[in-house]
DNA sequence: TTCCTTTGCTTTAAGCTTAAAGTAAAGGAA
DNA sequence: TTCCTTTACTTTAAGCTTAAAGCAAAGGAA
């Protein structure tokens, strides 16, 4: 075969020329680019991963403790995936978790004093690459794209987010 | 309940006030929030996934067919992981592989006229569904991050990409 | 030919992720 | 009290993803 006609309107890629489609697309390519880096620094040089960082991240900045439900929607991820990435962090003592006195549905996770310290080095290992990957944008590049990309950020959260 | 939110910046954590930090977070945002909806829609609309779509995609603009390695490349997945997605599209009927008459190991995958129709349609909506949620973007924005996200991409690909 | 290395792909083990179903506490209403 | 609904979280099934190990063809070298 080979031949098989397209008949179906658009020859060439269905929407090419839209901006739309190609901002989506390269916004698309730097974060899996930018991810796929962060991944394997994090595995080789630290023995852990992006969203067990990402917990402690967003615990770090909650010295009281967040509930399960809060670390979902800080960190977009589903309810069940926190319960995972949560779990994995208690058993290597990085987090405890208690009973939240008000209400006993649900728990409160905190760092542990070995956690702050993890994410202490975590993080600045992870800034360190960030500056790193970055280093040849130049700064008004930067200054645009942390602009433009907040508004859009914005906008994207918004009703139909 | 309705307190507990967390700002997922600026809080003061490490790193805080880099240019960089910040301009990944909202990327990486951005990037999340609408793959969370696309691939809501995929499921509900058309029961089928992202990297699926992605895989069709890439083999619509290569009539004569891509090597899984070229495929892997093109979408910056693992090659185990396009095994597993072109697997699916040929028990599916989208896709057809053949081996390479040039090179015995490499087999050639292009798209049956079953599974250029379906792209067609998937196409469609996909494009609709990104006009719809960049809507309110301004057409400036978008012109500048087109333009700022294309020059980003170069750089990450470069040498220590 | 026989060996060796490279290359292309598949399989496997492990981990991330979601939606949906399940469990259980909370908070009322009757 | 008993029932009902909501809310918080966990479990499960299914699928995505990777790195690493494995297999087999290709392409030489001896």
């Amino acid at each position: 075969m080979e031949k098989a006609e397209v008949s179906t309107e658009e020859e060439v890629p269905i929407g090419a020329g839209s901006a739309e489609l190609r901002m989506w697309v390269r916004l698309l390519a730097c974060a899996k680019i930018g991810e796929k880096q962060l991944r394997r620094r994090f595995e080789d040089e630290f023995d852990t991963t992006l969203p067990r960082f990402d917990v402690l991240a967003a615990l770090y900045r909650a010295p009281e403790g967040l509930r399960m439900s809060a670390l979902s929607r800080a960190l977009l991820v589903s309810n069940g995936n926190v319960t995972v990435v949560v779990r994995q962090l208690l058993e290597r003592g990085f987090v405890k978790s208690k009973i939240n006195p008000a209400d006993g549905r649900s728990a409160i996770v905190s760092l542990t004093p070995t956690g702050k310290r993890r994410f202490v080095e975590l993080a600045e290992a992870h800034h360190r690459w960030i500056s790193e990957l970055f280093s040849e944008v130049p700064v008004a590049d930067k200054d645009t794209l942390v602009s433009k990309l907040g508004n859009l950020r914005t906008i994207m959260n918004g009703p139909r987010g």
